[in-house]
DNA sequence: CATGAATGAGATTTCATTCAT
DNA sequence: CATGAATGAAATCTCATTCAT
């Protein structure tokens, strides 16, 4: 199960640290973070429970640190999207696309980040979890206003379902999404906007 | 539908058990099945956590108690709209009404269900939840299928990724739902067709 | 070694939790705080490690009460007696035979705060340790420098260090003291006075 | 007095033990033997835990190395007093005055045999301290007890009470003394004397 | 000499569950 | 019906120690 495995040379601290994320990622996505012990993590990484603790404080900073380096990475496309000054329905399609680009890559965390982050908002140390959600609300919401503004977005929907229903409608993919299937992230994101943008019923 | 009923203690009255079964899913839907204590039920109950143990066998046969009546209610009203000869676009828009009406009855266990049913799977005591899901697609691609024959549902997308598509639009929607919002579930409803049918973009 | 074995009657909480507190403090005493294991208080009590867990949050909530505790009675004496009026040497005196006093009630808790506290006060939840031993030598060195201001202390002495000299002087006992032996805390009490106040040479 | 010393890992620099040694011995003063941690040492010590194990074969050998060092010095210099003919009274003087000079030197050491050496005593690595506490006792008592005899000590007092008072007096002051503060060993040494010797009650 | 990574034993803590009252 | 007290299994975490490099 470890990657790598013809690789056996020791790594230098900071790549131990991601293969060992990873793998503990695969773990909290499959069985759920509670129902994950740190048994089957340090199992699936080829080690013993206690080992995992030279490497990590706790399973919670596992977490913490996968779920960061997630939003991280996401939040660096899409200020990039968001800051090259597209149309409002060039930004919703790029939205969309670096989201399964997100998905296809960091689909473990995707799975987590959508299963847990409700009652994780709680607590102190996932705040930033909350601060995510309001600047996703805030680009997303702005971009369908924009739209529904320039005509370009129909104006009888209630923009908030809107937003949910989009937004859902992307991250839950991750569940089922698996990388390297038969359809390519880009592929999934034409046919998403194309169902979310020109519906499914056909057009008289 | 609820297995080992049979074996489950007799509770002389019925309507606590129904109480003290909303209360566990409300903490089960707000905290997920495996970070709830008994003792957190018990305290949202206002008793102590060996005194649920007079009502039910276990933390689990609530769990099971809970989904099962959730689909058996869910059926019991699919069942009566695939029975009734409709076309699959007027039976789309059925289910669709029917499942956001269940969102706005069962909230708390439409959430449960769509947070842990993944990984309840595995265990036979809930393999009705694998047979449900089993129908359930039976039912919605079934009906998306009948609709691309006969052309009233689009032909050039994948008919599985609109399946999924719908089928998480919809439910997704009990992680958010409050009853006694400001939207009716049959107005939820109509608006979610609306985009789905229809697209969110302005035709020209 | 469980005490009152003849009364197995199930005791209301509180005196239950008195009774485990002893049992945990004469551990704490004969072997150190961190030395001793929550099975081995548990052994002590004759119930299971994880059952202490009813009725104490954690092993350091159980040395915090029998601390506070100790401190509290601790103090309801000495204020008695530094209320009442009395002068320098009667003050040392009445202070000195209370603390032999609580020495044979709450020897447990005198030797645990004799070898605890200093590496305790760092910690937030026992800054209580902090403010007692600055009352603590408020109270003595008052007394020892109204004593030298009436003259009935030496002038000659460093005040700082008779303070040191008397305080550790009384409470070291505690780690050799043992309730029902030969001498009454009052008779050692008297014994460390003359000593303390007279010396031990004999006078000319 | 080293036990083991044949087995202990032969350290080309003897001066690097030394260091090690007297980090070790104040991390140990500071936060108690079982409180510390191998890693707290090597922290203080600018290295890692494992790289202790070059050094010394483990952390009991670290406490046993320091005690016996301690012991040793502090012997070579009570038996010098002891072989020297000299009175009672001037014999307790020199043997406080030696025992205020080897706090000076070897606080840490002091303040650790202080607080460990009572649960110490058990483990048969440690029966020298037994052994030193027997040899400690027949020198101080007998000088009291010659003392009596010779009618320079009170013969008003237990022998016993009087000897642990004076044996709590002069170590415990390892818990709150500072080398180079403002009083020399020496200086602290003459005015416990005249505390322990004269009183500390003016004479009428 | 020191590091980085791991081991393995054992510690504290959690929690579903039981049961006498 | 509910409480109070306990059980026992398992979970998270700690830490002295080892060892290849």
């Amino acid at each position: 199960m470890p990657k790598n495995s013809e690789k056996t040379t020791v790594s230098p601290s900071p790549e131990r640290r991601e293969e060992l994320l990873a793998t503990a990622a695969e773990v909290f996505a499959a069985q759920g973070y509670n129902a994950t012990t740190v048994r089957k993590i340090a199992d699936a990484a080829g080690m013993l429970a206690g080992s995992l603790y030279y490497h990590f404080d706790s399973k919670e900073s596992m977490l913490d640190e996968i779920l960061s380096a997630f939003l991280d990475e996401l939040w660096a496309r899409y200020d990039a999207v968001l800051a090259s000054g597209l149309g409002p329905r060039q930004t919703l399609e790029a939205l969309v696309t670096e989201s399964f680009r997100e998905i296809d890559r960091h689909r473990a965390a995707v799975a987590i980040y959508q299963k847990e982050s409700k009652h994780l908002l709680d607590e102190p140390r996932f705040h930033y979890l909350a601060d995510s959600q309001a600047r996703f609300e805030k680009a997303w919401l702005g971009t369908l206003e924009r739209g529904v503004a320039t005509q370009v977005f129909r104006a009888d929907l209630d923009s908030r379902l809107t937003y949910r229903f989009l937004r859902d409608t992307v991250w839950v993919a991750a569940s089922w999404y698996r990388p390297g299937g038969q359809h390519s992230p880009e592929e999934i994101a034409r046919q998403y906007l194309s169902m979310v943008l020109e519906g499914i019923a056909v057009r008289e």
